[in-house]
RNA sequence: GGCCCCUUGGUCAAGUGGUUAAGACACCGGCCUUUCAAGCCGGUAACAGGGGUUCGAGUCCCCUAGGGGUCACCA
C-alpha cells in the first residue's frame, strides 16, 4: 500500500506549536515510507477562513522545512486543494446517501436546536431526531415553499463503531452515543466530519495522523466510510501540547504560534528537533536530531498517549545547542531581521554581529536575546556596580590602567590574539612591579573596561569595542570611581 | 452530566511481570577558569490512591481520584 498523508488545517490562524507537530508526524512518516504528504485546506467556515491565514501557514511550514507533495500552491492529481472549490464533489456524495435513504432533511433553525439543547443538556447531547421522521410529503412541501434544510446522516441504532487506532489500540463507541448530525449545511456548504471523509476518500489518503481532540469524530467518520462503501484509512490520534498550567496551549501563558518563535530567533531545526520529542522517544538516549536522522528513527509505534506540556526552558536549551553549532553567517542574517522586527538597530552592520555573536553564543537561548547583550559593546556610558567601582580602587588599579591604555594604543590592529598577547605581558610586567597579579590585573581592567565584574574574555571584549570606545569608557568609569571620592591614584 | 482518552521526579520521558526504576531539561554542589558562561563530574527528586491476579506488579484486572477531549448547520 502506498503511504498517504494530509494536513488539513482550517485557515483562521497562524500554524500553532502544536499543529506543527502534528504535521512534523505526518511528514516523517511519509518520508520514511516513500510516501506523498499532501496539503488541503478546510476552509468551510466561511466566516473565520482567510487565505492570509493560508499563506501564513504554508510559510512556517516551508520555515520548518517540512515540505508537501500535493496540495495547496503545488498542485496534483487529486485537487483542487480547497474544500469551498469542491463543493459539486461534495454534492455528488451527499446524493449517493440520499439515494440509500441515509439522510433526511431537517429544518429544526439554530435557535430551536438551541432551546431544547439547553434543557437536555446533561441528559444526552446531541439531536434529538425532530425531523427524522417527516414525511416524504411534507418534506416536498416545506422545500416548495421555499424552507431552508440542513441535510442529516441518520447514523444506524444499536450497533458499535470498532476501531484500532496505531497509537491508542482499540476504541469502541456505541451509535447510540451518536446523534444524527449534519452533512450538509443549509448554506449547502458540507460540515467537516463529511468533508475530510469525501476529501480522504477521493485523495487516496491512507493513514490519518491528527490531534487527539478528533478521536471522538473518528466513530462518526467511519460510519460515513462505511455508509458510502469505502474502506477507512487507519487512525493515529496523538495527544495534545499542554501548556504550564496543564491546560491546552493558550496565547496567555506563553507563544502559541510557530511564528511567534521565529521572531524570537529560535531555529526551525531546533523547534523541530524539540517538539519531535515532546510525545516521541527514540530507543536510544540520543536528544539532538536532524530532519533526515528524525526520518530514519521516527516510529508510530512509540508515540506517547499522554499529553505533554511544552517546557520553554527545555527548548531554550535545545535552541542553544543549535546556536553553538550552527555557522555565524547564517546566524548574523537571522539575526539582523530579528532584531530588525524587535525595533534595535545594529549601527556597526552585520558583520560586527556576526563577531559578537560568535563571542556571546553560547549564552543565547534565542537570538533575540541579543539585544540585551549589544549594550555591554556599544555604549559609552555603563552601569557600574558596587564590585567593579571597588576593583577599581584597589592598591595598583590606577597603574595596571595607565600601563593598560598606553599598551593599547601602541597595538596595531586589535584582535583577539594580539590583546591576549598585550594582556599576558601586561600581566607579566605588572607583577614584575608590584609583586601581586592576576586577579588584581584582570578585574580592574574588566571594571573599567565594562563597568561589570563579570561577561566576556577581556581578550574578545576589546576587539569588538574597538579601540575609541575602550579608552572612553576607561575614561568614563575611572572618572565614575574619582567622583564617587574615592582616590585610585 | 453521558461518552472517549490519559496518569512514572517540577518538565520531557525509558520501562511491555523479576531493574539499585534509565536518560535529558531545570535546580543544587564540585572541578576547570584572571570573571561570567560553556564544558566536565556529582547530587536532590517519581511509579496518583485503594483493592485484586501472581511466587513476584510501574508493567495485567477492577474501583476511586485527578487531568484532558467531546457532546455545533466550528474545524
Amino acid at each position: 500500500m502506498t503511504v498517504r498523508v494530509r494536513y488539513a488545517p482550517s485557515p483562521t490562524g497562524p500554524l500553532h506549536i502544536g499543529s506543527a507537530r502534528t504535521v512534523l508526524y505526518n511528514w516523517l512518516f511519509a518520508r520514511q515510507h516513500g510516501g506523498k504528504m499532501i496539503l488541503r485546506s478546510e476552509d468551510t467556515d466561511r466566516e473565520r477562513s482567510d487565505v492570509k491565514w493560508e499563506q501564513e501557514i504554508c510559510q512556517s511550514l516551508r520555515w520548518l522545512g517540512l515540505d508537501w507533495d500535493e496540495g495547496v500552491d503545488a498542485g496534483g492529481d487529486c485537487g483542487p486543494y480547497r474544500q469551498t472549490q469542491r463543493l459539486e464533489l461534495y454534492r455528488d456524495y451527499i446524493q449517493r446517501l440520499e439515494q440509500q435513504g441515509r439522510t433526511y432533511y431537517c429544518f429544526c433553525t439554530p435557535e430551536d436546536l438551541e432551546a431544547r439543547r439547553q434543557q437536555s443538556r446533561y441528559e444526552h447531547g446531541g439531536y434529538d431526531g425532530a425531523c427524522r421522521q417527516l414525511s416524504a410529503q411534507e418534506v416536498a412541501r416545506r422545500l416548495e415553499q421555499g424552507e431552508s434544510a440542513a441535510v442529516r446522516f441518520r447514523v444506524p441504532r444499536d450497533t458499535k463503531v470498532e476501531f484500532n487506532d496505531l497509537v491508542r489500540g482499540d476504541i469502541a463507541v456505541e451509535t447510540a452515543e451518536i446523534s444524527d448530525f449534519v452533512i450538509l449545511k443549509k448554506d449547502g456548504i458540507p460540515t467537516y466530519n463529511f468533508a475530510v471523509v469525501v476529501d480522504d476518500v477521493t485523495m487516496g489518503i491512507s493513514h490519518v495522523i491528527r490531534a487527539n481532540e478528533h478521536l471522538i469524530n473518528t466513530p462518526r467518520q467511519i460510519l460515513l466510510y462505511q455508509a458510502l462503501g469505502e474502506q477507512p484509512p487507519a487512525f493515529a490520534h496523538i495527544s495534545l501540547i499542554l501548556d504550564k498550567s496543564g491546560r491546552k496551549m493558550s496565547k496567555r501563558m506563553g507563544d502559541t504560534a510557530v511564528d511567534a518563535y521565529a521572531q524570537k530567533g529560535y531555529l526551525p531545526e531546533a523547534i523541530v528537533n524539540y517538539i519531535a520529542l515532546l510525545g516521541w522517544s527514540p530507543e536510544d538516549e540520543q536528544e539532538i536530531f536532524s530532519l533526515e536522522e528524525l526520518v530514519a528513527e521516527f516510529d508510530m509505534g512509540r508515540v506517547s498517549r499522554s499529553p505533554a506540556i511544552f517546557d520553554v526552558k527545555k527548548l531554550d536549551w535545545m535552541n542553544n545547542q543549535y546556536i553553538m553549532q550552527t555557522d555565524t553567517g547564517r546566524l548574523a542574517d537571522m539575526a539582523m531581521e530579528v532584531l530588525a522586527g524587535q525595533g534595535v538597530e545594529v549601527a556597526r552592520g552585520r558583520e560586527w554581529l556576526r563577531q559578537v555573536i560568535e563571542v556571546v553564543r553560547d549564552e543565547l537561548a534565542n537570538l533575540a536575546q541579543l539585544a540585551e547583550f549589544l549594550p555591554e559593546f556599544t555604549e559609552e556610558e555603563v552601569e557600574i556596580s558596587p564590585q567593579a567601582m571597588e576593583s577599581l580602587t584597589w592598591e595598583h588599579s590606577g597603574l595596571v590602567l595607565d600601563q593598560f591604555i598606553s599598551r593599547l594604543k601602541q597595538l596595531d590592529s586589535l584582535t583577539s590574539d594580539s590583546v591576549g598577547e598585550m594582556l599576558k605581558q601586561l600581566n607579566k610586567d605588572i607583577k614584575k612591579q608590584t609583586g601581586s597579579g592576576g586577579k588584581t590585573v584582570f578585574m580592574p581592567v574588566r571594571a573599567a573596561l565594562s563597568g561589570q565584574t563579570s561577561g566576556q574574555e577581556l581578550y574578545l571584549l576589546v576587539p569588538l569595542l574597538g579601540r575609541e570606545l575602550a579608552l572612553k569608557r576607561i575614561d568614563f568609569c575611572r572618572r565614575a570611581a574619582t567622583d564617587s571620592g574615592v582616590n585610585n591614584e
